[in-house]
DNA sequence: TAATCATGATAAGTTTATCCTATCGATAAT
DNA sequence: ATTATCGATAGGATAAACTTATCATGATTA
């Protein structure tokens, strides 16, 4: 098979049209180079050069292919070009996954700040379930993802953004009445509405209610917060809201919202990508981020 | 500097996704190919696979650079098939010189006919005297000329072509009596025009003469053919003209034309070459041709 | 949980490419 | 006729690439 490196020397001697001059050119000798374009010639199958004692005259066909060459050695000039730029932060393709409870609402404050700070990157969203999330960033079919932590899953990669409270959410004019700040003791596990399962949000609202273990739960699980909210809303019962999700929400839903006392529970949203990745960078640009867009929404 | 076979097995490799099977594709171990990668990684200086225990996952950077380097390849594999075509015979730029005395006629009959036959042809005529078309073939300004033989160079390749014999001409309405056919030494030495230095047909016509030694010769020489018959036109004297010349000057200028007696004086058309150009079928295909253009010119 | 399997990396040794210095033969220039 | 120049050749060293055998580590299965 022919070389890139046959292809510069053959560009040196198509340019000095001397074997001695060419090889000084790139740094070789001159029997060398004489040996390669040698080589080169068998493989094409093609006689390139004429040799002459005075000089080195390319032959018709070593002038056909002489601009072909030089363009396949731009080409491969570029590819180094390009592969020390695509080392930069934050640009190509991100393929990142969010947990539904997340997701709805840090997209809307996300997505414009990525657009805005990074313009030459191409985000490829996609609302999984947290074991969906980490399936997929284990298989390489995401580059990363955020999900509540811990998620796990130790051969990934992970790191905190934000605490995330939970509050407890009830219809504006529910009859039963809601101190604040209210306990986790206080909270009625009857009139309890939780997400369906496989949200780490409904796990999490049983753990912060766990002390009341034994009561029964009000129903089988919502799809989304958005569902549960506007159950809520509509006196069906109470729920665990994430702060995140408040300042939307609350443009929705004529809701009461009730913060728990202190140590306040909450959830820690992460981020998580491969160890190997080699992203690096890009995760802790990432992760910045996501912090700042959620911060945002809180408080 | 990173090589072709390199970009050969990172194309394998993300094709298959899988070291083994990608060393499968191209024919080598597993661990050739493992090393080859590496080697363009750090050659390129990026990472471009994500080793996985369940296969091997392009980086982001890899994925960019793929279809670069996929490109590369192609122009490889073109350059290959161009180089088996590009042995094809008539092909591509031919430069072709030819002696004044034998363009203005040949060049009318011969281009058309390579243009027809031969369309991938692009010829670059040049009008030299002979010792240009020798020179310039002998130092590759030239691939070929067409030159009368010999030439004097015996470091270049010759063929004859078509044997141009010598007649005499006058003006119409000459005094002088011409007999046909004539003999060398009817020629009158006195009256006979000659073209300038360096043109091989005046060294002819004087050789053709030369028992007629010791006479003085009318003028120093006209630039051209054209010039020199159309002062024969005129009644300034006789020549010698080939008889490839024939057809055409008769159509421009009023002579009478006289052949000499048996054997008739002629010059040998011959296509001249370097030894070691290559294009030996290029040569005698054009021979043949340039052979056929003459013929038809003659007789 | 333990055993097995699959994957890519590593080690050691061999083969192949590539290069260098020195020299040759042929041509061109003096 | 002599000298200089040019590309090819020879011999030997070095570097690159390959092979087989083996390892470490996740993934899968019993």
């Amino acid at each position: 098979m022919i070389t890139i490196r046959q292809m510069r020397y053959f560009d040196a001697l198509a340019t000095t049209r001397h074997f001695g001059r060419a090889a000084e050119m790139v740094n070789v000798s001159q029997p060398a180079l004489s040996a390669q374009i040698m080589e080169m010639e068998n493989h094409l199958e093609v006689k390139l050069i004429e040799r002459n004692r005075s000089g080195a005259l390319l032959t018709r066909q070593g002038e056909a292919l002489l601009p072909d060459i030089r363009a396949i050695l731009l080409s491969v000039d570029a590819l180094h070009d390009r592969a020390r730029q695509a080392t930069g932060v934050l640009e190509g393709r991100l393929r990142l996954g969010i947990i539904p409870t997340v997701a709805p609402y840090l997209v809307p404050k996300l997505i414009p700040m990525l657009r805005q700070r990074y313009p030459k990157l191409d985000v490829e969203l996609r609302e999984l379930l947290t074991t969906g999330c980490v399936d997929d960033v284990k298989h390489g079919k995401l580059d990363c993802a955020i999900v509540a932590l811990p998620h796990g899953e130790d051969s990934l990669q992970s790191c905190p953004l934000f605490e995330d409270r939970f509050l407890i959410a009830s219809a504006d004019d529910e009859n039963t009445v809601l101190v604040s700040p209210m306990t986790e003791a206080q909270v009625d596990m009857d009139r309890l509405l939780l997400l369906e399962e496989g949200h780490c949000l409904r796990d999490q609202a049983l753990a912060v209610c766990g002390s009341n273990a034994g009561r029964s739960v009000a129903n089988y699980g919502a799809t989304s917060m958005a569902t549960l909210l506007q159950m809520v809303s509509h006196g069906m019962g109470i729920t665990l809201i994430p702060e995140i999700a408040v300042k939307d929400e609350r443009t929705r839903n004529r809701m009461r919202i009730v913060p728990f006392a202190e140590p306040q529970p909450s959830r820690q949203i992460g981020l998580i990508w491969r160890n190997r990745s080699g992203r690096d960078s890009d995760q802790q640009t990432l992760a910045a981020l996501v912090t700042e867009a959620g911060k945002a929404l809180l408080g």
